[in-house]
RNA sequence: GGGCGCAUAGCUCAGCGGAAGAGCACUUGCCUUACAAGCAAGGGGUCGUAGGUUCGAACCCUACUGCGCCCACCA
């Protein structure tokens, strides 16, 4: 893309139907929202798999239908609609699809809660009744967070949203799984899984959280005499159903126990003793009892020694079916009358109490789970997960940043078959049925269940993250041929925070390999970090330091939100934010409309062709050539996901170079009345609106604001996006530029030294200056250092002398004795120590035969360089030390 | 128990082999007609500790210390 090119596209904008005048301040509630409007009218942001520009497609993570917007998604959101908004500058067809999940137990619980808040019990509504309940909750309360994205500006293509229980996902849903099914991939079994007793369902391994807890280790005596054995456990209900108790086979001390039974207390039953090598001898007493009903580790020593799977509690996690006192008792209830009664049997041995150790609990509920032995439908994950794994490993897939890549393998690489039922009503019910006499028939989207006596369906629903993990296809039309899934998939960047690879990323790449005939469902994996508070903690409600992005939106405006947020976004890093960062954005933001103000009052006007570079000034060529550095800058590091290293120049080139510097020397040339200062305005015009472009993917209502006034065209959003105008740099105009902003901070440093008040006009000589090439910019020096001319009498009462490269300015002030010599001599003494140092430096280094031998040329260069500055320096100083009055 | 990451200015973070950086905060002076949500000037760091490699280390290696995160069925 060339600068020519550029500027013929965007003539095909209409003019736009608006003043082009600036309201006097930023205040951005007053568009963002006619703004927003006004773009998804003109359709900006639907897609069009008709168009003949390349795709560029991006799938949201769908948020729950229950959820609104927090800080994690106004980032996310960001950095998506940054991407997104940017392709479509460079002329893409991009797609940002937008859409949400069902939540399956997020929704149950809520609506759950809501019915029991009623005094209703869901289960007396039925499934049909408490379904209604959920969809008229949902048409009345889900999805707050579509008009929040509105807000953030996302610009994501309406047209296309989907909800991941609409007909068309359901349909894929249901084709993924009798796909599956046919493939024998998905199965029945019957073992122990996370039980949440207060949900009555399973729940997945990764809606389990791990938390230390103190709880007991109880150690009891199981048998009695000679033939009575010790074990512990942090769970002493559950002695209710072992069925055996383990050793290791090597262990000495219990090998005449094995293969005998022992008496198991308070039961009445006798278990057996039997060797397993999972036992470790060195742990506690060596001896473990064997619960395989309610503990992994159990059940599979259980499996090998093919003992009885006693469960002894209900699904709502009462002791059950014991025949004993405890039935009908709540677990922990349980776990200290079972104690007490063994107390009382003198079968206590030992009790540590409080105990730390990991407990599973529900992500969901917060309570404890329960293992439980229950019948399950599968996803047999390993031909699968080998797809998955192999499709990073090869590069078809790319994770980024690359490091996260050992963190995806981990994981795809140890997942265990996926269990997917779960006993709620909310969500994709399993299309299986069953038949009278056992068949079991699973029944694809297009086929008519069987029908008949005893024939019934499946009572539970799927996993939600089974129908997510088709998200990038089906809300594509998938499994029918559509125009939308041949053009969009797979998708160009998935873009999620670490802490969702697994959850959902890693399902995509399952199921999409699988159903897209080895097509993976993305291109890259854009990882981003958490976003955390101003001093790194994670964000919690407990820790109260959550924050509000609607709150920050409102007082300070939607792009100054998304500019901290941008700005805070290094790839795969947490970003810490706080309200005074968002402040300071809508600093910067008010700044560029300041600037933009200026410019537009000036006369500054966008030209149709870069004016030619002969006739332009040194100020001019040099944030020409700065501009175009900024440009590509910000485009590498945009193409690799550095969003904050590309806010950060943004930032810095707006405020520090156009703004302090290119501004104020602009100033002095439209000052002029002269070509120069219609060359000026054709400069600011331009760069202005190259700067508008480049910033408008991060900003979008401040820039289409400034940048439709400026240029009076129809909308940045469909504008180009910037390229580098391909003209030669001049580095000499840099070089001199540089020059002149050392020559005035030096002199304004000088004045501050001496206290001199800023509107305090001082007269000055600068000798030397036209040697240097610089007298071009004698104006500009005395403007922006405010000092004037000689007059008739000047005296020259004080001088420096500034170091430039290829010679000095002396700079000889007449400060008709408002000079202080003491500040004068104590700052010579700094700046002459400091010399000092350079050169003793620079000497040392030199002096080494092993540094000058070994170094690279140019680096001892530099360094000789140095020392002869330090020198000049010194001797300078020196001079002027002496020269000052003594006292 | 395994794995990963981080320790740089008061705070939050860049830099990752050749003179210590940014934003915010701080000090001083200014309402200088784009901007006080601002302008100008300035102060502040033996780059966690101890070794090593190198002519040269914030940067590479080793150990240690302190944080953080992820995974895991130790009764």
């Amino acid at each position: 893309m060339n600068l020519a090119a550029s500027y013929t596209l965007r003539v095909t904008q209409t003019q736009a139907a608006q003043p082009r005048e600036l309201p006097s301040t930023w205040n951005p509630a007053d568009v963002e929202a006619e703004l927003y409007q006004r773009w998804v009218a003109a359709g900006y942001f639907t897609a069009d798999p008709a168009s003949d520009k390349p795709p560029f497609s991006i799938v949201i993570p769908p948020p729950n239908v229950t959820g609104s917007l927090h800080i994690g998604h106004a980032f996310e959101h960001t950095l998506m609609d940054v991407l997104t908004r940017r392709r479509r500058m460079q002329g893409y067809d991009a797609l940002w699809l937008p859409g949400m999940d069902h939540a399956s137990i997020a929704v149950h619980a809520l609506v759950e809660k809501q019915l029991r808040d009623e005094g209703i019990d869901h289960r007396e509504l039925g499934r049909e009744g408490f379904l209604d309940r959920v969809w008229q909750w949902k048409e009345k309360h889900g999805g707050a967070i579509l008009s929040q994205m509105r807000r953030l500006g996302d610009s994501v293509d309406w047209s296309r949203e989907r909800f991941t229980m609409d007909d068309g996902l359901s349909r894929a849903v249901r084709t993924i799984f009798k796909k599956l099914y046919d493939d024998g991939l998905i199965y029945r079994a019957e073992r122990l899984v996370n039980w949440s007793p207060d949900m009555r369902s399973a729940i997945s391994d990764i809606e389990v959280e791990h938390k230390e807890v103190e709880g007991e280790l109880v150690s009891m005596r199981y048998g009695d005499g000679e033939n009575s054995i010790v074990v512990a456990t942090t769970r002493v209900e559950t002695m209710l159903g072992d069925t055996a108790v383990a050793v290791h086979p090597d262990d000495e001390r219990y090998r005449h126990l094995v293969g005998t039974e022992i008496e198991l207390p308070l039961t009445g039953r006798r278990i057996p003793v039997v060797a397993d090598t999972h036992v470790d001898p060195e742990f506690g007493t060596g001896a473990v009892k064997v619960t395989p009903a309610h503990d992994p580790n159990d059940f599979e020593i259980g499996q090998r020694h093919d003992l009885p799977m006693l469960t002894i509690m209900d699904e709502q996690g009462r002791i059950a079916h014991t025949g004993t006192e405890f039935d009908g008792m709540d677990r922990f209830e349980a776990r200290v009358a079972v104690r007490e009664r063994l107390r009382e049997q003198d079968r206590i041995v030992a009790e540590k109490r409080p105990y730390l150790h990991s407990v599973g609990h529900s992500s969901r509920s917060k309570e404890p789970i329960e293992p439980r032995l229950s019948l399950q439908w599968y996803v047999r994950v390993g031909p699968l997960a080998k797809a998955a794994g192999d499709a990073v490993r090869d590069g078809r897939v790319e994770v980024h940043p690359p490091e996260m890549a050992k963190r995806y393998f981990d994981w795809v690489d140890n997942l265990h078959d996926w269990n997917i039922s779960r006993q709620l009503w909310w969500g994709h019910r399993i299309p299986i049925w069953y038949g009278p006499n056992g068949e079991v028939v699973c029944v694809g989207p297009d086929e008519e269940p069987p029908t008949g006596d005893g024939w019934h369906q499946d009572e539970d629903v799927l996993d939600t993250w089974f129908s997510s993990g088709l998200w990038p296809f089906s809300t594509m039309g998938w499994p029918d041929d559509t125009a939308d899934l041949r053009r969009y998939y797979p998708t160009s960047v998935l873009v999620t925070g670490y802490d969702i690879l697994f959850f959902w990323v890693i399902r995509m790449m399952l199921m999409g390999l699988y159903a897209m005939d080895g097509e993976p469902p993305f291109r890259t994996i854009a990882l981003h970090g958490m976003v955390r508070d101003a001093h790194g903690k994670k964000m919690s409600k407990s820790a109260g330091n959550t924050v509000d992005p609607l709150e920050w939106m409102n007082s300070y405006g939607t792009d100054a939100l998304r500019f901290t947020l941008a700005r805070g976004a290094n790839p795969g890093a947490d970003s810490p934010i706080s309200e005074e960062w968002v402040a300071g954005s809508r600093s910067f933001c008010t700044k560029l409309f300041n600037a933009t103000k200026f410019a537009m009052m000036n006369g500054a006007r966008v030209p149709d062709a870069l004016p030619a570079r002969s006739g332009l000034t040194d100020a001019d060529r040099w944030i020409l050539d700065r501009l175009d550095q900024l440009v590509s800058e910000v485009d590498e590091l945009l193409e690799d996901f550095q969003f904050a290293k590309a806010t950060e120049a943004l930032y810095h080139f707006t405020w520090d170079e156009f703004c302090d510097w290119y501004l104020e020397l602009s100033k002095v040339q439209l000052d002029a009345h002269t070509e120069r200062a219609e060359s000026t305005r054709e400069v600011l015009g331009y760069v202005l609106d190259v700067l508008l472009r480049l910033l408008h993917p991060t900003i979008p209502y401040l820039t289409e604001t400034l940048w439709t006034t400026l240029t009076g065209r129809e909308s940045v959003v469909i504008a180009d996006w910037p390229a580098p105008s391909g003209e030669q740099a001049d580095p000499g105009a840099a070089e001199r530029i540089a020059a002149v902003q050392k020559l005035i901070t030096e002199i304004r440093r000088f004045r501050s030294d001496q206290g001199l008040k800023p509107g305090q006009r001082v007269a000055a000589r600068l000798g030397g200056i036209a040697e240097l090439g610089l007298d071009g910019h004698v104006a500009a020096v005395r403007s922006l250092a405010r000092v004037t001319e000689p007059a008739d009498g000047f005296t020259s009462s004080a001088s420096i002398e500034v170091g430039l490269t290829g010679g000095t300015v002396a700079v000889e002030l007449d400060l008709s004795g408002a000079v202080d010599v003491e500040a004068e001599r104590k700052r010579l003494a700094k700046d002459l120590a400091a010399a000092e140092k350079e050169l003793s430096g620079a000497d040392k280094k030199l002096g080494n035969p092993a540094f000058t031998g070994k170094a690279p040329a140019e680096v001892v260069d530099k360094i000789r360089v140095r020392r002869e500055t330090a020198l000049a320096d010194i001797e300078r100083i020196n001079a002027r030390l002496a020269a000052l009055p003594q006292g």
